[in-house]
DNA sequence: ATTATAAGTGTTTATTTTAAACTTATCAAA
DNA sequence: TTTGATAAGTTTAAAATAAACACTTATAAT
């Protein structure tokens, strides 16, 4: 028997990214122009391909730390995707992550990488099969938002309850009742009621919160089921 | 810009799969004995590697057909694996599925592989990381069984309602109470209760049942909430 | 002072889940 | 043929959770 693998054939792997921010109660995806052919000037996922000496997670890392300027963003990776013909210029698997970021604190680069957010409900047609990755990834954060916290790493430090339900609202993509809603969340007892008004939206102001990042992260280890 | 990938690094991928099965109320996997160094006569998951022209699936089926002689078993992919030595010998990416067959009717080329089933608390040490995968594989059985019914691929074609529920308890590693159990899985509404009985668990004997295959396929798709 | 607006808050009902134990069918042995 | 042993089969009540639902309040602008 061999105890090489050198008849075996060698493939290309990808990393790309289903981006999702938060910014004016819609959940958006980061999405750039492609600036390379086959599909050059087309809307796609940010991605690149895994080197010889890095784990998936590191390639995804380094892909987003490219675009946005930030290490330690969070990502899950969810699927492998390999039709053969997926990519017309060479076999390449894809191994797509999630990642969560807030949009104000990660203003960064888009400019300089033609990327732009794209509101959930408003995506262009994308290259290859990124659409379904897309679609997949979004599954994904629909399952992660009913079974653990969310919002910790898609919303500014301070929030109000409302922007939160929308939040919710639009990840799930349905309406939540407000006064069921504050009390699921008061519940979980992940929140710190701050004394400070937003006075943007209304003339009464609505209070500020934040997470309490310990309580936070405690419940997104343990995982409850959130029903809508 | 290039519009090739010519400078990207190419890499082996290898496909490994987490067999489940389920015979004498115990929750089994199917391990070889590795035949090629290194490792070899160590216990192993079943895999092998993706050829240039065929999908993940395609070459997970390849592996499991090789080994079973069975086409079209139900398949799950669930996580690709990259640590960067994680094979000694080249760098390999894993993607991994869990499979669920029906032991008795597979029983197939066991022998010919010198394959084996383990009880799933009783699993030697695996090579490389495949520790790691079969634990990541029961979780996300355990999901599976908690938000879509299971069984079907697993059980034998007539089974009773104690090897239905041993099959829930030895996948979610927790005792159940059979009145509960019954009432639960009877609101699902997904067997077909016959008239015949198994005689050889008591002298009462036990109803035996069966899937109703479309409803059963029906609520698989729906999925469910099934709490323990 | 009045008005307009969104924020904030509680209770009742319906549904789901949990807990919990006796009766029944059958075979084997007396 | 009666009796005993064994696992199968069944139901209800209490508790917890989720869903439905509408009025009051704080504030800025007029």
């Amino acid at each position: 028997m061999l105890n090489n693998y050198s008849n075996e054939d060698k493939v290309l792997l990808a990393v790309d990214c289903i981006i999702f921010g938060f910014e004016k109660d819609q959940l958006k995806i980061l999405l750039i122009k492609r600036d390379f052919e086959p599909e050059k000037g087309k809307w796609s996922l940010i991605g690149g391909f895994l080197k010889k000496n890095e784990t998936l997670d590191q390639a995804g890392n380094r892909v987003l730390k490219h675009l946005t300027d930030y290490d330690n963003i969070y990502m899950e990776q969810f699927n492998a995707y390999s039709e053969v013909d997926r990519d017309p210029v060479d076999r390449t698997i894809s191994v797509s992550y999630y990642a969560l970021i807030n949009i104000e604190t990660h203003s960064a680069l888009e400019e300089q990488y033609a990327a732009q957010w794209f509101a959930i409900d408003d995506i262009p047609k994308l290259i290859f099969d990124h659409d379904i990755m897309v679609k997949h990834a979004l599954n994904r954060l629909r399952y992660r938002a009913t079974h653990k916290p969310i919002g910790f790493e898609l919303l500014p430090e301070k929030f109000t309850m409302k922007q939160l339900q929308k939040l919710y609202e639009s990840i799930l993509n349905t309406k939540l009742d407000k006064r069921n809603f504050t009390s699921k969340i008061n519940g979980l007892d992940i929140l710190v009621k701050l004394e400070e008004k937003d006075m943007n939206s209304s003339r009464k102001g609505s209070f500020l919160y934040m997470f309490d990042e310990t309580k936070y992260k405690k419940k997104v280890e343990e995982g409850f089921t959130f029903k809508i």
